[in-house]
DNA sequence: CTGAAAGCGCTAACAC
DNA sequence: GTGTTAGCGCTTTCAG
């Protein structure tokens, strides 16, 4: 009764003639067993192609689950694929496995995503940003594993945050704006829905700029995705109402990449007449024939980190529950 | 002994003073019991805060998993990001979800993925590309769970095939090309580990090349990942070999563009003095100021697609054995 | 419409 | 070094 991939603990325990106890103890790697007993159950379960039934395993031992899950604002974002490839790369070495959510930017499907992820008894989850609906939190309370939010740093996270702040990434450009002798700036962004993080960078811009005494002359936000198309449209309509700016901010690469675009065909010289400002570290961004000023963000560092903490939560090992990464203000040619 | 989110089924029957059974199928929605029962039912699961647990369900119940398996070459690729979400909208909506797993174009390594995933008895699995290794198959046959193989199509699947032909997308640029009066074509690729896509691309090129009376002049295949460097770096090889190309096909837009970077700086006009065409559609192609030649894949659609074969198979609805999705050579002004 | 019994495959705990 | 027992939470089956 070798029947190939059916096999289970019990079968390999009568062919080799042990009891299935041994079975699983030599297939999970542990010891007791004499190396003859293990050699024969290895070579049966090989055989038999035997495939270990984990849902069997974690569901009586909650300590055998290897299930992670993370959820991010969009699978289709280049930074957050960086992420995923992080968390992914190093979840992976660690023998867990991941599975994955998209919210859209909406806490209401994360909790949705959440109540599913959870019914899988999962070693741990990932999330991005720090909001999250009161049923979620109380949901992670009650579940009681390691939670790490990433992303969009809090100083009091869930469990667990690895991120940076939005808000000090808008101060950092607002500053060096105002060192490079800027002091007409404007902002063009796009709230998708409820995208937060690029509302806290523009604050943290605006502030900076009024600390100087230069504040934000005006911003142009859209409702539309924080797309090439919209950063276009987004500094014509800017343009339009202050063409006495010398610098504008935008909400990522893509938006300031359309600026550029826009500056291109309409002859306006960049950065000497205005300057542009990308956010994120797109790589698309080096394709342009000049490099672009922008804020680059350690996305794959990120997933990485977050990964290796809730590992090292679940192990016991200590952790400290805020890790922050630093971004990068990277001088280009268009700032 | 209403501790939040800890109660089971045994529980919230305890309380509402019916049987597990009922509350079990209660909570599942089916059908048999009154709806005053069902009232209670679900009060107390609400307040209790019941989380279902599915390891148990899927565990004694094969069609209860709802875990679907999904491997790519890249997580990193915008292309992929698409797939990934055409896949994720499409299973979360039918109440799937989903296990990702990345094999950086190795079969080996798809297999270890498979190994593990297969361990938690998904419902199926997608996979990318049509090579996988023996082991792999075997495992695949055994598990006896729908298998769909996304991207490069195959007309003998191991089970279902959702993609396009690579081969005809580079017939296609060939026959394009020769058309448009081009008749020394040249072609830079990356072979990044075992990228057997690209290749298949160059072929079907060349193919129709010869075909035409045209063959392939040259071609410039680098050791490295195909973005935006490599294209850059391959083209200025293979024209200080082949300085009398008129135009050259790349193995994707990332290195169509490096290539477009460096004609701009050498002062090589496109399309007058070469043309350039990519392959792939990505995004930020729209950021150049003028559009790429080049071959647009239906990415989300694909991912949809083969979520829902997975799903219909499944449900035991008939599916086609082999989907062919259409890519789009879309004429630019590059090319 | 509802319930009781059995068992999925595995591992923790303890015995030998 | 190895085996036995019990039980995880759920669903299937069958009996009312």
């Amino acid at each position: 009764m070798e029947r190939k991939g059916k096999a289970n603990l019990e079968d390999i325990a009568k062919v080799t003639g042990v009891s299935k106890m041994t079975v699983s103890r030599v297939l999970r790697g542990g010891q007791g067993f004499s190396d003859e007993t293990r050699d024969r159950v290895i070579a049966a379960a090989d055989r038999m192609g035997y495939v270990p039934n984990r849902l069997a395993a974690a569901f009586n031992s909650v300590q055998a689950s290897t299930l992670v899950g993370i959820c991010v604002p969009r699978l289709t974002s280049g930074l957050f694929g960086h992420v995923l490839d992080g968390v992914d790369r190093a979840l992976t070495r660690l023998g867990y496995q991941v599975m994955i959510g998209c919210n859209n930017h909406q806490p209401l499907e994360e909790e949705a995503w959440l109540r599913q992820v959870v019914s899988w008894r999962p070693a741990g989850v990932i999330l991005s940003g720090r909001s999250h609906t009161p049923g979620a939190v109380e949901l992670l309370h009650n579940a009681g594993m390691p939670v790490v939010e990433i992303w969009d740093l809090t100083t009091s996270p869930i469990d667990m945050s690895v991120g940076f702040s939005h808000y000090d990434c808008g101060v950092e450009v607002g500053q060096f704006l105002v060192r490079k002798g800027r002091r007409r700036a404007g902002y063009v962004g796009a709230s998708s829905r409820a995208d937060v993080m690029g509302q806290a960078r523009m604050e943290g811009f605006s502030a900076a700029l009024v600390l100087a005494g230069y504040p934000l002359v005006d911003r142009e936000v859209l409702l539309d995705s924080p797309g090439f198309y919209a950063g276009y449209y987004g500094l014509e309509t800017l343009l339009a109402r202050r063409p006495d700016l010398d610098v504008v901010y935008f909400h990522n690469d893509e938006m300031a990449i359309g600026g550029l675009a826009y500056c291109q065909q309409r002859g306006i010289r960049v950065p000497e007449d205005l300057g542009i400002v990308g956010w994120g570290g797109m790589e698309a961004a080096s394709v342009l024939p000049r490099r672009l000023t922008t804020t680059v963000v350690p996305t794959t560092l990120i997933g990485k980190q977050a990964a290796e903490a809730l590992v090292a939560r679940l192990k016991g090992e200590p952790v400290q529950d805020v890790t922050v990464i630093a971004t990068r203000l990277v001088p280009g040619e268009t700032g």
